[in-house]
RNA sequence: GGGGCUGUAGCUCAGCCGGAUAGAGCGACGGUUUCCUAAACCGUAGGUCGUGGGUUCGAGUCCCGCCAGCCCCGCCA
C-alpha cells in the first residue's frame, strides 16, 4: 500500500496545483506547500484512502470544502495515471475526497507478492553491509544477578526492534551492556573474600542460587556498615584499576552468570553480544579528560560533575551529572558517557554507529536525558546522528503493583517460561482428552513450548510499551483474544488445508523469506479473481503489511505489529468460517489458495518478527 | 520543590499527521458444528475519553491550569 499512497499523494499534490494555482504557488512561497492530507480509510465503506485535504483550504480560499474537492476530483478524473489506479472518488460528509483503489490493482499487487520474499516490503534507503551501523543496546542483565522479569520487556522489545531493523536491510548491533562493572562487584568480592574466599579462585565453587544470596547479603551489609561499604568501594577502584586478583575473581562470577543467560537467551531464540560496562573500562579517563577540555567539568564535594542545563535537583539546585566520584571511582554515567563516546567514533577506535537505540525502562528516562545532554555538548554525536532512548513501563501484578512472586520476591524470568509452558502442556493434554485425540510425547512438548513462550512475547509486545502492562497468565495463554494462541491457530488453519489437498505453491516458505527460492507460481491462475467481501476485507488487510513495517520502524513499537497481525487472524478466520476453499469451484479455488498461501506467509514473517515461532498443528 | 509517564466500557488495552457515528479483546447475555482443526464465527448490552479552560471549520489526539496514581532527582545501576 505504500508505493499506491505515495502515487496517490503525488497526483492529488498535482491537483491541487492544477486546480488552485493561485494558492499553490503562495503556500509555496510560504514553505509551506498545500498537503492533500491522504491518510487511510477510517472505515472500510469509505474506499482504501481519504484525502482531508479540501477542509482545510475552505477558509484561506473562501470556498465550501465540498465545492474545494469537487475541484479536486475534476482534476484527478483528468488524470490518467490516477483513473488506472482508482476507481471515480467520492465526495462524503463536510468535505471528504474518498479514494478506492481498483480491484484489478489490488488484485495484481496480491499476484506480485505471491513471488516475493520481502511480501512487498522494500529495504530501507541505508541498508546492506556497507552502511553504517544501528546498535540496538537491550537486555542488560546483572552478572552475579539472576535474570528476572523486569529484564523480560527490554530482551524481548529490543529483539523484535532489533528483527525489524534487520528485516529492512540495515545492519544492525545487538549490545547485551550486561553490569559486570561497578560498585555491586566491591560488595559480592568483599563479602566473598570473607564468607566464601574458594568462589573468588577456582571456578564454580559455589553455585549460581548460592551466589545469588551472597549478593543480597553483600547488598544488606553495604547499606548498613559504613566501614564494610568503605572496603567495598576501595575494591572496586582497585577492580577498575586492574588488580590481578580482584580480576580474577571478577572473571569468574561473570562467566558463571553468563552460562546461565546463555540458556534463556537460546530458550528465547534471541541473538546477542555481549559488552558489558567492563569493556568501556579503558575509556573512562579519557571522557573524563575529554569533558574537562570541553570546559564543562565542574568539581563539587569533590566529585567530578557536569551540570545539567534545564534539569534542576531537589531544592532548586542545578542537577550535576557525577562523572567521577570523590574517591576517584567511576560511575555508571561515566560507562554510559563511554559508550556513546565509542559508539559513534569512527571504526577503528568505535563503532561508527549512525543510530543508538537504547531499551530500558522509562524510570531511567532522566539518566539518559542527561547523559544524552552531555554527549552533545561533548560534541560526540555526529551531525543527523540519532540518538535514542526507547522506554517502557513496569510489569505489574494483578495487584497493579510491582510483579512479585507469593513469598514477595522477584520473579525468576526461568520460573515464569516454565510455568507459561506447564501451563499451556496442562491445557493441551486437557484438549486432547476431552476431543479423543491421540498425540506423541514430542508433539505436546513442542506444542507447549512454542505455544508457552509465544504468549509471554506476545502479550508483552502487544501492548504500547510505554504503558505498564498487568502480567497475567491466565490473560496471556488465552485461547481467544488478542493473544498468540490465536494467531497461532490461524496459521495451523491454513496448513489444515494444505494438508487436505489445497496446494499453496511449492514448499513451505515459513522459515522465512530465505527459503522462497521455490517458484510458487505455478499453483496459481494468471490473474486472481474474488467475488465475496470477505475475499477483498483479506486482499486488503494483507496489502498493509509494508506500510505496518514502515511505521514499526519509525516509531519503534512493536505493539504496531501486533494489532496488525491480530486483524489480520481476524480477518482470516471470518474468511475461513464464511467461504469455502477447497470446495470452491476451480477458479474460485486457486485464487482462495492464494489468499491463504499469502496469509500464512505473512502471518510467519510477522511473527518472525516478533520473535515468535509458528506450528503447523497444535 | 523540580522533572517524566499514565488516566478511554465492569476488567485488560488500542487509537497513526487533529478528521466522518470513539475501537478491540475478556467478562455478561443470545445464537452457529453432516462442511478445510469450534483454540473458530455471528449478534446484543456496555463510554461525560480524569477535570476546567483555550486553539481550530473540526480535539481522545495540540496548548495552559487543576486532580489522582506510578517513577526519577550527588557520588547504586
Amino acid at each position: 500500500m505504500l508505493r499506491f499512497a505515495q502515487a496517490l499523494d503525488t497526483q492529488l499534490r498535482t491537483a491541487m496545483e492544477r486546480a488552485f494555482p493561485a494558492a499553490a504557488a503562495e503556500a509555496i512561497a510560504a514553505g509551506r506547500p498545500l498537503d492533500p492530507k491522504l491518510a487511510p480509510a477510517s472505515k472500510p465503506e469509505f474506499g482504501d484512502f481519504q484525502a482531508n485535504g479540501a477542509l482545510a483550504l475552505a477558509k484561506p480560499l473562501k470556498q465550501a470544502p465540498r465545492q474545494i474537492a469537487a475541484a479536486l476530483l475534476a482534476e484527478l478524473e483528468a488524470d490518467a495515471a490516477f483513473g488506472a489506479l482508482c476507481l471515480p472518488p467520492q465526495i462524503a460528509g463536510p468535505g471528504f475526497l474518498n479514494l478506492t483503489l481498483r480491484p484489478e490493482v489490488l488484485a495484481a499487487e496480491v499476484q506480485g507478492r505471491l513471488g516475493d520474499p520481502r511480501l512487498g516490503v522494500p529495504l530501507a534507503a541505508a541498508s546492506g553491509s556497507g552502511a553504517a551501523p544501528v546498535i540496538v543496546d537491550f537486555s542488560s542483565p546483572n552478572i552475579a544477578k539472576e535474570m528476572h522479569v523486569g529484564h523480560l520487556r527490554s530482551t524481548i522489545i529490543g529483539d523484535a526492534l532489533a528483527r525489524v531493523l534487520e528485516f529492512r536491510g540495515q545492519p544492525v548491533l545487538r549490545l547485551n551492556h550486561v553490569g559486570d562493572w561497578g560498585t555491586q562487584f566491591g560488595m559480592l568480592i568483599t563479602h566473598l573474600k570473607q564468607v566464601a574466599p574458594a568462589a573468588l579462585d577456582t571456578a564454580d565453587a559455589v553455585d549460581l542460587g548460592d551466589l545469588v544470596a551472597f549478593y543480597r547479603q553483600a547488598k544488606q551489609r553495604f547499606d548498613a556498615d559504613e566501614d564494610f561499604q568503605h572496603t567495598a568501594r576501595q575494591e572496586v577502584v582497585r577492580l577498575q584499576a586492574g588488580d590481578p586478583v580482584s580480576l580474577k575473581a571478577w572473571g569468574l562470577l561473570c562467566d558463571q552468570s553468563r552460562r546461565e543467560f546463555e540458556q534463556l537467551y537460546e530458550r528465547l531464540d534471541i541473538r546477542l553480544n555481549e559488552r558489558g560496562e567492563s569493556f568501556y573500562n579503558p575509556y573512562l579517563e579519557a571522557v573524563v579528560a575529554d569533558l574537562e577540555a570541553a570546559g564543562l567539568l565542574v568539581v563539587d564535594a569533590g566529585a567530578k560533575c557536569v551540570f545539567l542545563e534545564g534539569m534542576q535537583g531537589k531544592d532548586g539546585n542545578p542537577l550535576p551529572l557525577i562523572v567521577q566520584k570523590s574517591d576517584g571511582g567511576f560511575n555508571y554515567a561515566t560507562t554510559d558517557l563511554a559508550a556513546i563516546r565509542y559508539r559513534f567514533a569512527a571504526p577503528p577506535a568505535g563503532d561508527g554507529a549512525r543510530w543508538v537505540i537504547y531499551v530500558t525502562d522509562a524510570g531511567q528516562a532522566n539518566h539518559f536525558a542527561g547523559v544524552f545532554q552531555v554527549a552533545r555538548r561533548a560534541g560526540w554525536i555526529p551531525a543527523g546522528a540519532r540518538l535514542e532512548h526507547v522506554p517502557f513501563g513496569l510489569v505489574q501484578g494483578d495487584d497493579g503493583k510491582k510483579l512479585k512472586t507469593r513469598s514477595g520476591d522477584t520473579v525468576r524470568l526461568k520460573d515464569l517460561l516454565d510455568e507459561a509452558v506447564e501451563r499451556c502442556e496442562a491445557d493441551l493434554r486437557r484438549r486432547l482428552a476431552e476431543e479423543e485425540r491421540q498425540e506423541d510425547e514430542e508433539f505436546v512438548q513442542q506444542v507447549a513450548t512454542t505455544v508457552g513462550l509465544a504468549a509471554v512475547k506476545y502479550a508483552d509486545l502487544s501492548t504500547n510499551r510505554i504503558t505498564n502492562y498487568q502480567f497475567s497468565f491466565d490473560r496471556m495463554l488465552a485461547l481467544q483474544g488478542n493473544t498468540a494462541p490465536y494467531l497461532l491457530y490461524a496459521v495451523v488453519r491454513i496448513a489444515g488445508i494444505a494438508r487436505k489437498g489445497g496446494d499453496l505453491g511449492g514448499g513451505d516458505r515459513a522459515g522465512g523469506a530465505e527459503a522462497a527460492g521455490a517458484e510458487p507460481q505455478a499453483a496459481f491462475p494468471e490473474a486472481l479473481q474474488f467475488s465475496e467481501p470477505q475475499e477483498w476485507a483479506l486482499v486488503r488487510e494483507l496489502l498493509k503489511l509494508d506500510t505496518v513495517i514502515a511505521e514499526v520502524e519509525q516509531e519503534l513499537l512493536p505493539n504496531r505489529l501486533c494489532s496488525y497481525l491480530f486483524e489480520l487472524s481476524q480477518v482470516f478466520n471470518r474468511f475461513y468460517d464464511q467461504v469455502p476453499v477447497l470446495k470452491a469451484e476451480p477458479a474460485a479455488r486457486a485464487s482462495r489458495l492464494a489468499l491463504c498461501r499469502l496469509t500464512a506467509d505473512t502471518l510467519k514473517l510477522g511473527l518472525g518478527l516478533l520473535g515468535i515461532a509458528t506450528l503447523e498443528r497444535m
